[in-house]
DNA sequence: ATTATAGTTGAATATATCTTCACTTGTCAA
DNA sequence: TTGACAAGTGAAGATATATTCAACTATAAT
């Protein structure tokens, strides 16, 4: 096989291997939206938003206060979260109300406190 | 409860649901590790190398051709793959094969699969 | 020995993203 | 109606990170 087979600056090594996997890969978008998903809890700040609204509902200023930032820092992290869809609120009066809206968020950190624990 | 009590720029609402959430946070050690491992699956190109390496064992020039991506760049996250622990790797003459050394990431594959084939 | 190739690596550039700051909005209370 | 405060937001600055490019190493074949 030549290289100009595929479109690697290399040679094919394992063509059967090459094409084998090529088949079972999920397509763009799905790999997209699953590296979207773990990026969006990759962030340590989103993490401890995250794991502080799966004990219980919460303000954005009681969560400033758990997290020992800003107001403005954890409204632009809950704005994204929001988004996402992995979050949603209520108003109530001056005061807007978190909670987690997504199940497989816990299961995710459960596996991830898992492997921590498993390593070093 | 005045302001200066906590770490905020805001008046704390619930005071007891902010001490009651911290008890129960993790810490930052913690938290830090379990961004970190999020992070590292959290892009495509290294989540589409993981979910290669889990149908099974590649070369570099084998991932390079399936990904559609320079050796160089393959490499270079194949060694933050390897820095992190859930990649190993073996030499045979001039080729390198590269194979998962973590149960948890297929795991966390599965569950975040689930995630967003449940969303729409 | 020389050549070709698989793989690694450092530096540089480009891009993404997190926090801060200043300002705005909406709601409650006086 | 005015003041205070919770929350949201756009812009800017700072930081992190992904890919490219150009060496460089190591191995195999001639």
């Amino acid at each position: 096989m030549s290289r100009n087979e595929f479109f690697c600056d290399c040679n094919v090594i394992h063509q059967e291997a090459v094409l084998e996997v090529l088949q079972k890969m999920p397509d763009e978008n799905t790999f997209n939206r699953l590296a979207d998903l773990f990026k969006l809890i990759g962030d340590t700040t989103r993490c401890r938003i995250l794991f502080a609204l799966d004990q219980r509902e919460m303000c954005v200023c009681d969560l400033a206060n758990v997290l020992n930032m800003t107001k403005s820092s954890i409204s632009h992290q809950l704005a994204v979260l929001r988004r996402s869809g992995v979050v949603k609120c209520r108003k109530s009066g001056k005061e807007v109300y978190y909670e987690l809206d997504d199940d497989h968020i816990v299961k995710l950190f459960e596996v991830g406190l898992e492997h921590i624990n498993h390593k070093g």
